[in-house]
DNA sequence: TATTTCGTGCAAGCGGGTTGCAAAAAAACT
DNA sequence: AGTTTTTTTGCAACCCGCTTGCACGAAATA
């Protein structure tokens, strides 16, 4: 079997050309990437699909999403098959090429949290020049 | 002249009995809100009115923006007139409530940042319950 | 093979934000 | 005051991104 096949399966989503052609995809970039990237990519197929395939990789934990508040949900590949580890790890945006990256190693809990405040999530993005960019 | 009058004045703003409606009513809640929010509570505004009038505040510094991922722009009083102060700010959303809260008293950056990468701003909103609703 | 379940494309809808335009209101200028 | 200019407001319409209903075809199960 494959390897994108294996992921499939691993998380229990039926194996379809589709999901296999969307999967693919996403594991060749290691960045953050909207339905709108998605479908500029695989043009053939339809956007609700694309849709109902991100929701159910979402559902299933082989993707997270982040919302850098640009308007558009953004979509970001789990590391590794632990998950829940990353939940509460940062985002970069790029202001001049948009990528949106994973800081996988930091954590986005500040240093003091609120008090009388339960935080049970926390989403951190932060704003800047990416490395490529300056 | 009044209080509110005043605010308005200082920021450069015209005053006008819409525009002391709506900061009229921003000021008695300490907390973040929606153009919707907005909307139900002054029911004889137009929608496309109270969008310009919170652009305007947002534009002049009255108010700042939060995303907090929900769908919604939310927006927020800035404390005091020290603009900017806050940028970095963290907010709190309940997911009982549904509330925003700032935290005004918590800065934004996490312990680390990552390296290559030039922060400018971060945008870092914590959920889970809060003080009223435990 | 017959039956059920699942995946996909199409079209349509929805929510939130935003804009163009014309009338009303306010300000500026005789 | 009366006239002209600028602003503000309401209405309607639009846009964008996301989501859903439905019908058909494919795949799994009996």
């Amino acid at each position: 079997m494959e390897k994108l096949e294996r992921i499939l399966v691993e998380h229990k989503i039926r194996v379809t050309s589709i999901r296999l052609m969307v999967l693919k995809h996403i594991m060749a970039q290691n960045r953050a990437f909207t339905l709108a990237d998605m479908e500029a990519s695989l043009e053939t197929v339809e956007r609700s699909t694309l849709f109902r395939t991100l929701t159910l990789f979402l559902l299933h934990g082989i993707l997270h999403e982040v919302d850098n508040g640009c308007g558009s949900k953004l979509y970001c590949l789990c590391a590794g098959n632990e998950q829940g580890v990353f939940l509460n790890h940062v985002h970069f945006t790029c202001y001049r090429c948009g990528r949106t990256y994973c800081i996988k190693d930091i954590d986005a809990m500040p240093a003091l949290t609120p008090k009388g405040f339960a935080v049970e999530e926390v989403s951190c993005v932060m704003k800047g020049i990416c490395p490529d960019c300056q």
